[in-house]
DNA sequence: TGCTACTAAATTGTATGCAAAAATCAACAC
DNA sequence: GTGTTGATTTTTGCATACAATTTAGTAGCA
């Protein structure tokens, strides 16, 4: 009766293999460009060539592989040309986002988002980059979540995944960065006044300003960083 | 020298049958809700299991089949619920869609636009509705091409190919036909003055009425229709 | 040296085999 | 008639085996 195994994995391998291997790609432990060698990492994993080939068509599928016929894969390379065309419709999911999230955000959830403006607020102030970013995308996942549509989440984080290839801090300028928390002051009072059609007008500028940011590190070939994936406002 | 086989077919059998099974989804082969038996399949598709598994669990990732693990995958079903949140997606991309069309839009396609409209609009005037959805829908697809954007592309043909699981007609009433058919006009003129914030919101109110019509048809259960997939407006 | 042709190794694509889990069904008790 | 138990069949999950294709490596030659 004393199972000392899992509780239950109550999964297949082949979807935890499809987490695993997200996780490889936005850790940068495999790095964009790079093949994907499917005994290698068997051996690695301690699984069949079966169900990791299953996660791989399905990474393929999502665009984070790029999958050769009879060349195996490869993780998938951003351009800048992607840059420019995910952004805009992240810009178009985020504005909806904001809207729904308008519609159906309750007062705890508010209070929260605000808390963590607030700490956001402080670490701009105090020129703190990382514990900034991951606030500001906890700020824009609740947002997120609190638009109650898992289609959208879904949507949106699929594009998330596919930015993240690229994996560098943008070299944000003291003036970007100004703008970017100025931008955030707008998003919470819209918030608190479950102003939608507002809310949405500022997300959208937002990330059309974020594309330029990240389009401008992409350029400069800004400085690469290990373990937590791009980081960008 | 002279072979005789396929020229080379240049692609995996995965890839064919991703292709495939969402075709018999789409055609009604396969059915909402209906199992997927795997090795039933096989047989009738004439490969093996493992390409085969491949196709399932990338249809899987699409939202196309649910996976139930140890028990195989059945074709997905569509609730209210989805279709509300479905179709708000899909309105922010079609909007997008619509504001990138205007930008980049040249005379050449916006005449052949055009020429689609007005067929259209004498289907409409003639009370034909099939062709009418045919072209509406060759219409939304000329304009999304235009926005000169895969992403958005690819995003929102994945949302279209979740809600064709709907499959039946929506019984439009004669108003919200007439009420479609002036959206279309709007949509012809705003497109012709390359208007893209105009297009971009009529578009969304565009896809927020069609929303409720197939909502509507869904409550009430529409005509099933054989082998066309969902038609609406 | 640089190029081509050919061979061998490695890697991928597909098929098959086997164990585990679920579904089916029949006998039985109530 | 209904519901439960347990054996049998079916179906799925994963591993392995084999065939086809690509890659690498090498020898031959200009």
């Amino acid at each position: 009766m004393n199972e000392m195994t899992q509780p239950t994995p109550r999964t297949t391998l082949h979807e935890e293999l499809v987490g695993k291997l997200r996780e490889m790609i936005f850790s940068g432990e495999l790095r964009g460009g790079d093949r994907v060698p499917e005994q290698k990492l068997c051996d690695q994993l301690g699984v069949s060539r079966t169900p990791l080939r299953e996660a791989l068509k399905v990474l393929g599928n999502e665009g984070l592989l790029e999958l050769l016929p009879n060349r195996g894969a490869r993780v998938a390379t951003l351009s800048e040309a992607d840059i420019d065309e995910i952004f805009p419709v992240m810009g178009a999911l985020e504005a909806l986002s904001g809207e729904l999230a308008c519609a159906n955000l309750t007062d705890a959830e508010f209070a929260e988002i605000r808390a963590m403006h607030y700490q956001m607020a402080l670490h701009h102030t105090r020129g703190e980059l990382a514990p900034y970013f991951q606030l500001n995308r906890q700020i824009h996942d609740a947002i997120l979540k609190a638009a109650r549509n898992p289609t959208l989440e879904a949507q949106y984080n699929a594009l998330v995944g596919r930015i993240r290839l690229a994996r560098y801090w943008s070299n944000m300028s003291k003036e970007r960065w100004d703008q970017a928390m100025k931008e955030h002051e707008e998003i919470l009072s819209a918030l608190e006044a479950r102003d939608g059609k507002l809310l949405s007008g500022i997300l959208s500028q937002h990330l059309e300003n974020k594309r330029r940011t990240v389009r401008q590190a992409f350029r400069e070939g800004g400085t690469e960083v290990q373990g937590t994936g791009v980081a960008y406002d």
